[in-house]
DNA sequence: GTGGTCTAGACCACG
DNA sequence: GTGGTCTAGACCACC
């Protein structure tokens, strides 16, 4: 389990918790039919509030990526593939686009957006920590 | 003044306003020594609280982009043009770099980071509303 | 046996067990003296944890419907039948009549209760899977 | 405000309040564009702890019932009504159903069905204590 | 003032 | 063991 999580970056915790799994069944690093961790475990695993990750955990059976087990856990559903490949590029592109058309309206022209944009990547290429 | 806010959008209202107001000074379209409208004519236009209005300006104050002239309102700085030309790149890059590692972490190839860039790109270029 | 569980209906498992077993005895589907499935074979009958099976044998028993039978198993006790049926009309009652204090206290009237009702019925008498 | 939580009668404190706004809303005790009362004066109403009432707020929102009024507190949105007479006639019919086909599934035939409805109905009609 | 998040810890139902 | 609910209380951002 390669997740990590931020406190203090703008974006609740149980919310990066949330995507980061959905993003993990997008890749296959979780496959349907799993078991996530127990609550307790990833609140342990990643030094927070159990009520934390209960959440996030909730919020993804809202999104039908999770189904409850009784007295199991929670499984990844059958439909959660497909779903979170489908959310991935939606979450991630609404993440770009959103900075891109912060970009154009605060006075950058197509080339320089095009240009900063090049200029990221080649930072977050180089030698940035990947998980 | 073609300022647009969008509350509910995460970001809070008066950060929005703040970071427009500089892009409006580094893209000219105001100049050093202008005055800003003042907190309620700018707060009418936005139909927003005037308490945010006075809230980003105050931080404009505090990043040395307005000062006050007594009695008559808050004026652009001499120093402003050009601070402000330099923290449109710093935060309209970290904004995307945000994103884009985002992407990385999320599973997502260089190559198809390039994809959804170019993809995105594309909608954004094409028939968006653009101030 | 055509006794039907269903998770994730809000009650938990081992009750819906206790309670079907408690109308098919009332119904004379099973009779004073009968020996039930076993807990295996119901658990396997019922795709149910035999835990579950085991906690609505121990209710069943507690309520004075099943009584052990040394090496034998458990049997429908001979006083059962009368309970059963008095259970019955109080369990259904009282499940019924929450139901309709809630259209009550959701604002609708006797009427639009009355109205909803027949609608319900109707919907139910027809095609309905019944056991 | 006639809000009435009973704890301990099966169904979460949350749910009961996210369902009885509905219903007031659906009975226009609650009109689109009212402000519900704020989290902590409706916990203190009912007696229940704010993260309650909160949740059932938040689940509110996620069904479009509330929107955030920044600052302000919570709105009964435009489509509330709407979707809240819907909903309630669906909530309260699902309730009604499931009574319904327990009594068909517990073996007892259509005429005492309506008989027992009858029954409840005329309990329920008279002195019951309704808000 | 408002709602939102997070933590801490207790209790319960279920399997 | 599991998740779910509820309470209590702190802290924050926003308006």
């Amino acid at each position: 389990m390669l997740f990590h999580v931020d406190p203090g970056n703008g974006h609740p915790i149980y919310d990066q918790i949330a995507r980061q799994l959905k993003f993990a069944v997008a890749s296959q690093a979780i496959r349907a039919g799993d078991l996530v961790p127990s609550v307790r475990e990833m609140a342990q695993h990643l030094a927070v509030n159990p009520n934390t990750v209960a959440r996030a955990y909730r919020d993804l059976q809202v999104d039908g990526v999770l189904e409850p087990l009784r007295g199991e856990g929670l499984r990844v559903t059958r439909e959660a593939p497909d779903r979170c490949r489908l959310q991935r590029r939606q979450l991630l592109g609404d993440r770009l686009k959103a900075a891109i058309l912060e970009c154009r309206r605060g006075g950058l022209s197509p080339d320089e957006v095009r240009d900063l944009i090049n200029h990221v990547l080649a930072e977050t290429a180089s030698s940035e920590t990947l998980p």
